[in-house]
DNA sequence: GGCCAGGACACCA
DNA sequence: TGGTGTCATGGC
């Protein structure tokens, strides 16, 4: 068995023993590629409590629409998305997501889900307010496109494994998981709400082991 | 009352 | 390209 092939199982592996553990994750919590997309914007660096609370106060003002969020005022979308934290940074971001979404897709999502994957997460990276995991999260989440999502607990959880630097830049760690697992947008969907999970619930020492991957008993936070 | 949460960006050397 | 400051609410 080659080195890549005893990582891919390594992979694999880990993958199982948290499915196995925490079942599977139902993500992305939302009703419709817009609210993800708008979601994953307003949970930059934000607890999804709070983002939740911003989406409900769109959606009870009947915003949650690319014509809703295109026609409303910056003051009562900034008032509407205040508890998620940022709120004039991401009035903006949301701002400057649907004048994207306007003038590239005529305003229809549909349009935006056939572009060609790499093409598409270029054109995302050039909206001001989405970064890399945030263009990722649109892809896989949104649109269904298999890219791995990199995001801080995935760095943290796998560099207490021993198996990626967590200083290494975004794409290396992206590269990782892709080049060593196969492209499938269940499997990338599933194993990072996983790792999401992961981070939030489960023993954060260092350094972390395979078979202590799911262990609860430690308070230590790196 | 401090710390952190499913980042991104401007600015600096 | 790498480090640092900024943006900000809400739960614990």
């Amino acid at each position: 068995m080659g080195v890549k092939d005893s990582l891919r199982n390594k992979l694999l592996r880990i993958y199982n023993l948290l499915l196995v553990h925490f079942g599977p994750r139902g993500w992305w919590p939302g009703n419709s590629p817009l609210e993800i997309m708008v979601g994953a914007i307003l949970t930059q660096n934000t607890n999804w409590v709070n983002v939740e609370k911003a989406i409900a106060n769109l959606q009870s003002e009947n915003l949650l629409s690319i014509n809703g969020l295109t026609k409303v005022s910056q003051k009562k979308l900034t008032s509407l998305i205040r508890p998620s934290g940022y709120f004039n940074q991401k009035a903006k971001k949301i701002r400057a997501f649907m004048d994207f979404v306007n003038a590239e897709f005529g305003g229809k999502l549909d349009n935006m889900a056939g572009v060609e994957t790499q093409s598409l997460r270029g054109k995302l990276l050039g909206v001001k307010g989405i970064g890399e995991e945030t263009a990722d999260s649109i892809l896989l989440y949104a649109l269904d496109k298999p890219v791995f999502v990199i995001d801080a607990y995935t760095r943290r959880v796998f560099h207490r494994l021993g198996m990626v630097n967590g200083k290494d830049p975004y794409g290396v760690l992206q590269g990782f998981f892709m080049d060593n697992l196969p492209l499938n947008v269940d499997l990338y969907n599933e194993y990072h709400a996983l790792i999401v999970h992961q981070g939030k619930t489960v023993c954060q020492r260092i350094p972390l082991c395979e078979s202590c991957v799911l262990e609860t008993e430690c308070a230590k936070r790196i």
